[in-house]
DNA sequence: AATCCGGGGAC
DNA sequence: GTCCCAGGATT
């Protein structure tokens, strides 16, 4: 079973990494802050998608000190476009955690790493091996598939049991000599060769030992629990706007697109004709909101539902938007007048950046 | 155990 | 356009 003199996987995986490893901001350092970072933007996310996002995350917030002393909505604003936001924000609370309770240095054990908010399983092993040379797996979706494939586990990998079973397989195979490189090894294996849909088994550092291969069975792994289809949400969303001002509303805290910044919208289940939308503008936002020329339509796919969008510009009577500032305090209003000079400063969903960058002065 | 969180890329 | 991908928190 040896290639070349390489008679195990972790050699093999090893030697392959050294070689072929691709070079990463994130790679260029060990301190613990900047790992943490660079895991927490590239959980759901492609390393492509990640790169520009760590630079100038970094290049704002270099020190555990400078992110722990920022305001919430400039770390959002690095993050606009990124998606799961709550990321940032359990980023935000878990570094400032660090600076109060760990004297600014981020803790060197699991138990303790596994408090800090948005730090889980894989993140906690990811910056024990990656910053501190622990050997603890960092068992992430690129390594479920290599593990699955190398190992022939039909297994659900979303069941607990499973992740269990390929953690420690993990265990045993982890080198002391290396564990940075070997964690980061089997994910890069699963990014660049093991792929999901066409794997490279042919440049494969590991085919020698892949039991799926020997049946060509890997492209039926990892099995996985398929996900129910996601239902349609029909929603309007208004530009009201003057030469210096737009309305915006700002989302609530908690769920979808928290904190961020939008057009006022309604939302309902089903379509609605231009009337009846018209009519639920008025009880929402006021009499003199009309209905006015249509500007565009959107569409939004999340993981669990679809906003189909239809943006229509606004007619305003009896009142300027500047009145509407002063009618805000009696609470009538549901949005918030914002000087187009500042739409710079606040953070949007990816869907509504386009138009809101047409209104930017 | 199941559901909620965005956005990008393959096809 | 449609499907696939994937950690952590919450329920």
């Amino acid at each position: 079973m040896a290639t070349k003199g390489i008679n195990n996987i972790q050699q093999a995986l090893l030697h392959w990494f050294y070689a072929n490893k691709r070079e990463l901001p994130w790679r260029e350092t060990k301190d613990p802050y900047l790992i943490w970072v660079s895991e927490i933007m590239l959980q759901q996310t492609k390393v492509d998608t990640v790169i520009p996002y760590y630079k100038a995350f970094i290049k704002e917030f270099p020190t555990i000190n400078h992110l722990a002393e920022a305001k919430e909505e400039r770390v959002l604003k690095r993050w606009e476009g990124l998606g799961y936001y709550s990321r940032a924000k359990n980023l935000h609370r878990g570094v400032k955690e660090v600076k109060e309770s760990y004297m600014g240095e981020v803790p060197k054990d699991k138990e303790t790493l596994l408090k800090i908010p948005g730090i889980g399983d894989y993140t906690a092993g990811a910056i024990l091996s990656i910053a501190y040379q622990k050997e603890e797996p960092a068992i992430d979706g690129n390594v479920l598939r290599v593990i699955t494939r190398i190992f022939r586990i039909f297994e659900d990998i979303n069941k607990v049991s499973t992740k269990r079973e390929v953690e420690g397989l993990v265990k045993e195979l982890i080198p002391a000599e290396d564990p940075s490189a070997f964690n980061q090894g089997l994910m890069e294996l699963g990014a660049l060769i093991c792929t999901p849909k066409s794997p490279k088994c042919g440049e494969c550092p590991v085919q020698p030992f892949c039991e799926s291969e020997k049946y060509n069975e890997q492209l039926f792994l990892p099995i996985k629990k398929k996900k129910k289809k996601i239902p349609n949400v029909y929603r309007i969303s208004l530009i009201i706007a003057d030469d210096k001002h737009i309305l915006l509303t700002q989302r609530p805290k908690e769920g979808l697109l928290a904190d961020l910044w939008e057009l006022p919208s309604i939302e309902q289940e089903q379509p609605l004709s231009e009337e009846e939308w018209q009519l639920l503008i008025h009880q929402q936002f006021g009499e003199e909101i009309e209905l006015g020329e249509k500007w565009g339509s959107l569409k939004h796919i999340f993981s669990h539902k679809k906003w189909l969008i239809e943006v229509y510009r606004a007619n305003f009577s009896k009142m300027d938007i500047s009145m509407m500032e002063k009618e805000k305090n009696k609470n009538k209003h549901q949005f918030n007048v914002i000087k187009r000079e500042n739409l710079k400063e606040l953070p949007f969903p990816r869907v509504y950046q386009e138009i809101i960058k047409e209104f930017r002065i």
